[in-house]
DNA sequence: GACAGTGAGACAGAAAGAGTCTTACTGTCT
DNA sequence: AGACAGTAAGACTCTTTCTGTCTCACTGTC
């Protein structure tokens, strides 16, 4: 719970995002949305990224099933709905906003806190199998609807660890990154 | 008719503006969403804004009144819904995109070829009291989701010059922005 | 083999965004 | 009344993105 200037102002960035989806948002568009000028966004948040990490981050573990599970439904199927969705997060997110979400499993904690044990299968998976498939395909940005939920699919996996989804065991954080994610921003991958 | 090319980026266009509002499109957005090259667009289109134009134009007067109907069943009321396509319209839109928009009832047509009586009313009054207003209100961008909306009415306005749509006949041009236009700049319209 | 059409991408100039800072306004506390 | 904190507006600089043009390599057709 924070000052009903935070909230405003998280709720616009959620409702903007649903607007435009994350990649289009801007500060100026939170700010207009919310109500309140740039000075005081930049008060209540570092920069804004953060407005967007706090705004997009599922804390309700429940919440965020339910809405996967509503997803699914509408999907081909989970396997599918799981391509898609990393596919496009990967596209959207930059590299330094995916290290940084990598890095951190909440907004204060350092990379140093990180277990891997904690990342759910998902996002191995994907990064896994998935960037061949985009080296293949790669239909740049999909007209899919799925965008938005794909990036707040990706971060509340890993905003949700204590989920029991089970990882697998990689041996260290480290050696994750070099194996799935580095490979990911090769240039051939990001074309 | 065009081409199968030129449909394709059409549909494209399309699409993205659905996805991300007008606003937000760009034109590697459209071309990866046509699957073609920005080479390509250019060869189809003069630019960018004509490809939003084309794709964007409602050239069946019966679909345009049809989806018309049913924002209008959506909205508060038909007098609510035209101040807030117009005050977004306006908003959106660049002074630049307006004037074009103004001196060209048809894509190729040139200014001198306008026949300032074909333009229907609301659109010609809009333009000519709005732009002052705007410029004294700035509220640069609302977080409202009739964005996308307004935007195709105005040009759909434009382009369906004969439809029968009766505005009230307020007195004035005058009387239509003070009666309409102003009380949608107060702050307590913006929040 | 000529040739038109295409995708990829380099490039420069233009536009928009991010983040900082200054100014002025408003309400509250003393 | 005066100090003070919080805020809106927007100027400003620096960075990033977008636009539109161009070149180059590839592909299929005549």
């Amino acid at each position: 719970m924070g000052t009903a200037a935070e909230n405003s102002v998280l709720d616009a960035a959620k409702r903007c995002c649903e607007r435009w989806g994350m990649a289009k948002v801007t500060i100026d568009d939170i700010a207009a949305a919310a109500g309140v000028s740039r000075a005081t966004l930049y008060r209540l948040f570092p920069g804004g990224k953060d407005v967007l990490f706090d705004a997009l981050r599922v804390r309700d573990t429940e919440e965020f099933l339910t809405r996967l599970s509503a997803h699914v439904a509408d999907a081909d199927g989970f396997e599918d709905l799981l391509v898609r969705c990393v596919v496009q997060a990967t596209l959207e997110l930059r590299a330094d906003d995916h290290l940084a979400l990598m890095l951190s499993s909440e907004p204060g904690e350092t990379a140093n806190e990180l277990t891997v044990a904690g990342l759910p299968r998902i996002i191995r998976i994907a990064s896994v199998f998935l960037v061949p498939l985009v080296e293949q395909h790669l239909p740049r940005r999909e007209a899919a609807s799925v965008v938005e939920l794909l990036a707040r699919l990706v971060i509340s996996y890993f905003l949700a660890p204590s989920d029991q989804v089970d990882f697998g065991d990689p041996a260290s954080a480290s050696q994750f990154i070099r194996t799935f994610v580095v490979p990911a921003f090769q240039p051939s991958f990001r074309s």
